[in-house]
DNA sequence: GGACAATATTCGTACAACCGGTTATACGGT
DNA sequence: ACCGTATAACCGGTTGTACGAATATTGTCC
C-alpha cells in the first residue's frame, strides 16, 4: 500500500519537465512523429529528445513503432485510472494555454520546410 | 511565451513528491490541520514537515492561518485554471486510490490518541 | 561487408532536491 | 523577564536528474 503513492509521485515526475510536457503536447496533436520531427520542432538535440521519448516509453505514455530506420512515437492512453485522468486534463488543458499555437507553429514550419527533405534523405520516397 | 510551460513544469514538480501528496490528501479531506497534527499521521519530522508545506504554501497550494504558537494550514484553490483543474482530478482521483484509506485512518488515530494531548500541552484549553 | 543515416545508450559532470540534525524565531504562560 | 513549546530556517551530506559529447546499435543501400 505504500507503494501506490509513490508510484503517484514517479508519474508526475515524468510529467515535470518541459521538454516531455512539449513533446506530449504535439504527440497529442499529431498520430504520430519521427525523433527527428520531435528533434526539430522543439530544437534540442539528439541525445535530449531521445533520453526523453524514452523516459516518456518506460512510464508507458508513448509507444514507438520502428519503420526502418526511423522511429515514429504516438500517445497511448495509461491503463491506470488516475494517471489516464491527469494526462487528458494535462492535454485538455494545454490546448487553452498561451505557449500551444506557438508550439504547434514551430512543427508545422519544420515539417513543411525544405530542410526536412534535405536532413532527411531517405524521405523522399515516401 | 517560453516562460508558461516552465511554469506548468515547476507547478508539477511540486506535486511530485511522496510526502507532498499525502499532505494535499489529508489536507483536503479536512478543513485545516495543524504542523503536529501532519508530522504525527505521517510520521515524519518535524524539519521535514516544515520544509513540505513551505513548498506548498509557496506554490499558492496551501495557506496558513496562525492562532498564537500554532500554525494551521489548509488547501486553496489555486487561482490558475490549469492547475486548479490538475489538483481537483488528482484529488478526485485519489479518493478511489488503495492508500487513501490507511492514510486517513493514520489520521484518526493521532486525532483521538492520548498521545496528542500530552505532546500539545496547551491544546487542552480548546 | 563497407559506408552512411537515424536512433539509442553510456559516461562524466553540473546542479537541484531531499534529508536529518541543529539553531533561530515567535508566541504564551508564569 | 524567563522558560518551554511550535514552527521555521540553516547546514552539510547524499541522492536524483538533466545535460552534451562521444560511442554503440540498428537498418539501408551499394
Amino acid at each position: 500500500m505504500e507503494v501506490a503513492v509513490r508510484a503517484v509521485a514517479r508519474f508526475l515526475k515524468v510529467l515535470a519537465d518541459e521538454t516531455r510536457l512539449r513533446m506530449l503536447w504535439l504527440l497529442s496533436n499529431r498520430r504520430e512523429l519521427c525523433v527527428c520531427d520531435l528533434m526539430q520542432a522543439l530544437g534540442i538535440t539528439q541525445s535530449k529528445a531521445s533520453r526523453h521519448l524514452a523516459t516518456l516509453r518506460h512510464a508507458g505514455l508513448v509507444v514507438d513503432r520502428r519503420e526502418g530506420t526511423w522511429t515514429h512515437y504516438s500517445i497511448v492512453s495509461p491503463q491506470d485510472e488516475m494517471e489516464r485522468a491527469l494526462l487528458d486534463t494535462l492535454c485538455a488543458k494545454l490546448v487553452d494555454h498561451p505557449d500551444s499555437g506557438q508550439l504547434l507553429q514551430d512543427l508545422q514550419r519544420w515539417i513543411e520546410s525544405a530542410n526536412r527533405d534535405a536532413t532527411c534523405m531517405t524521405r523522399q520516397g515516401r
